[in-house]
DNA sequence: CAAATCCATAAGGTCGATCTAATATAAGAA
DNA sequence: TTCTTATATTAGATCGACCTTATGGATTTG
């Protein structure tokens, strides 16, 4: 089933707040951990499940590790919704073009 | 965080082949039951998921429920997604414009 | 080099999701 | 009413997600 990984990732509200957090601003783990006031390695461990799904990527910066959105998996995903649910609302007999 | 219980109900296959089945065809139980080759018990459980996230609803219908789509509620959700990623994607620089 | 910093990962425990098996409830059918 | 069908729900077991603690590897700094 497709993009199951995905959705599994965004079932969780600190990645949604990680996600939120990384836009437009990459950052780093000690970043991120100051900002939700967790641990650093439950940051960790949430950032792989995120790494794992291709939701955001990491770049080496000196001794760190600047994460960032990866946007072309965000916007498949979101593609892959669009179309999806376009087509389940047009079955229904609603124009999607007006959102609720 | 919102929609998280949304996000949840998503992350499993047999959820996302239910609403893919339930696309402009209401059935009942047995219905589903039979076309995914599972047991009765589990195919309420996770139907059960799906009603409290409010993505589907159900109809008495004689004996059985007929269960249909919530357009209102996956609507939502996918305007929420929509204005959510469309922004990510204007703070990345992108163009949300154009489908990937 | 040694020390400190940054991050990943492993081990251990807890809790919740999911499945199976059994039972309860409700609505037709005879 | 009695029997069958349809669905929900419970109890029990298993498995995985998640958190805490501790540790390992890599990089920078002194």
């Amino acid at each position: 089933m497709p993009y199951e990984d995905q959705f599994a990732a965004l079932a969780h509200p600190l990645r949604q707040g990680i996600l939120d957090a990384l836009q437009g601003t990459p950052m780093t783990v000690r970043d991120l951990t100051d900002r939700f006031d967790t641990s650093q390695p439950v940051m960790s461990q949430h950032l792989k499940v995120l790494r794992d799904a291709g939701l955001v990527g990491a770049t080496p910066r000196g001794a760190s590790r600047l994460y960032h959105l990866e946007e072309a998996q965000l916007n498949a995903l979101r593609s892959f919704l669009e179309a999806h649910w376009r087509n389940t609302l047009k079955k229904l007999g609603e124009d999607p073009s007006h959102d609720a």
